[in-house]
DNA sequence: AAATAAATTTAGACTAATCTAAAACATTTT
DNA sequence: AAAATGTTTTAGATTAGTCTAAATTTATTT
């Protein structure tokens, strides 16, 4: 079945909530995606007609497991069109994703498939984020954020949960990429600001805004 | 500025008939694009609002230097990732149009160049087209069709001007691709039929609606 | 448990792109 | 040069997606 760029950009939308909050609200998803709420109302309809996702009035929405399946594949083509333009083309982590944004409603299978198998079916884009393969399956990382952790742990950066240029140019700039070994000196009561050493590198301080979109796992 | 889809393939359409044919007409062009006349009358006036074209009324349409460069940069986008799907993802020529035709909307320029870049500046696509320079320079070919050539030349095939894959399958079956060799070796007066023998292949007859769709360089 | 505030939906309108049917214009035939 | 044919345009409607303003429903205060 064939989806309107913007049905694809509501389903993705939808299942990214649905990971972050305990229900999605028409408000959220009309934040999401810049957009007003009658607007999303509008196509909250359509999409329950469709039987991508459930709607119970004033109730907020959720996916049904032709939505999830369709999102998972929005998701997987944009994610390796990513580590494609990174990896092949050289793009920076930082650019990528907007390029990825157009790319990932180009619907051709065997493109996708190609991809993969050029990439040698990877599993993770470049800001750490797993890949849903062929089938829709998706390794559901539980990696926690770094500004749950105390100092004194050494831990891995293994992905981030924001994709702005800025936030991620700043990341680069500190040193702090995905994959970067670090150390936890200290975390300061009053703001949350962090002190890490990342390995082999000057220690920074970083604040709470940045902290909270850095995922680790502890080594 | 940023064109829809809709009206990138009009200007497309636009360009190629300007080639093919004196005057460009609605009907012309709302057969290329498989829409109706009045769909075509109502974008022609639209393209016409926003400079891109010039048009009087009952008499056909044209492109202005807007127009053409806006034309010229979509077919640099296709031609670019025909080349691309082909040579590094490995697709073969037939297969690489119907792809083109999606990612050609993708509109970031940083991605195209950059894919010039891995090509090495290529000049032409797997069908022998021409590829647009990053200015829109491009290199008109006034190759001739292989069905004004007579028997006893030695000629190259040097590009095709259909995209349909079953012409493009049928051409690979007969080993007639982009770059071989062949002799004709005669040309029948009542259907136009030509007996053609690629370079160390057997010889092949081929109908004219094949002939035609055939460019060649004399020897 | 009213009153107020916040979120959601409806109403009605707009743009882009499309269509069929009918009218206007142009070309060709006789 | 009038008639017939063919092409192009207009008229009016439709669908997808969007919006503002108003109405409705739910949640929160007091």
């Amino acid at each position: 079945m064939l989806l309107s760029a913007t049905t694809e950009n509501y389903l993705k939308a939808i299942y990214k909530l649905n990971a972050q909050t305990t229900i999605v609200t028409t408000n959220n998803i009309a934040l999401a995606l810049g957009t007003t709420a009658p607007s999303a109302t509008d196509m909250i309809k359509k999409l329950a007609l469709n039987k991508l996702i459930t709607h119970t009035k004033y109730r907020g929405v959720g996916l049904t497991a032709k939505g999830n399946k369709a999102a998972l594949t929005i998701i997987r083509r944009h994610r390796l069109w990513e580590l494609f333009l990174n990896k092949v083309l050289g793009f920076k982590w930082d650019e990528v994703h907007q390029m990825a944004e157009q790319l990932e409603h180009v619907s051709v299978p065997e493109l996708i498939e190609r991809i993969d198998q050029y990439l040698g079916y990877p599993k993770f884009d470049p800001h750490g984020d797993p890949i849903p393969d062929a089938m829709g399956k998706i390794a559901k990382h539980q990696y926690q954020s770094l500004l749950n952790e105390n100092s004194g742990s050494l831990a891995t950066i293994v992905a981030v949960t924001n994709d702005d240029v800025r936030f991620l140019k700043q990341l680069e700039k500190l040193n702090l990429t995905i994959g970067t070994k670090i150390t936890i000196l200290a975390k300061h009561d009053f703001d949350n600001a962090m002190e890490i050493k990342p390995m082999r590198k000057p220690a920074v301080t970083i604040s709470e805004a940045l902290a909270k979109n850095i995922l680790i796992q502890l080594n």
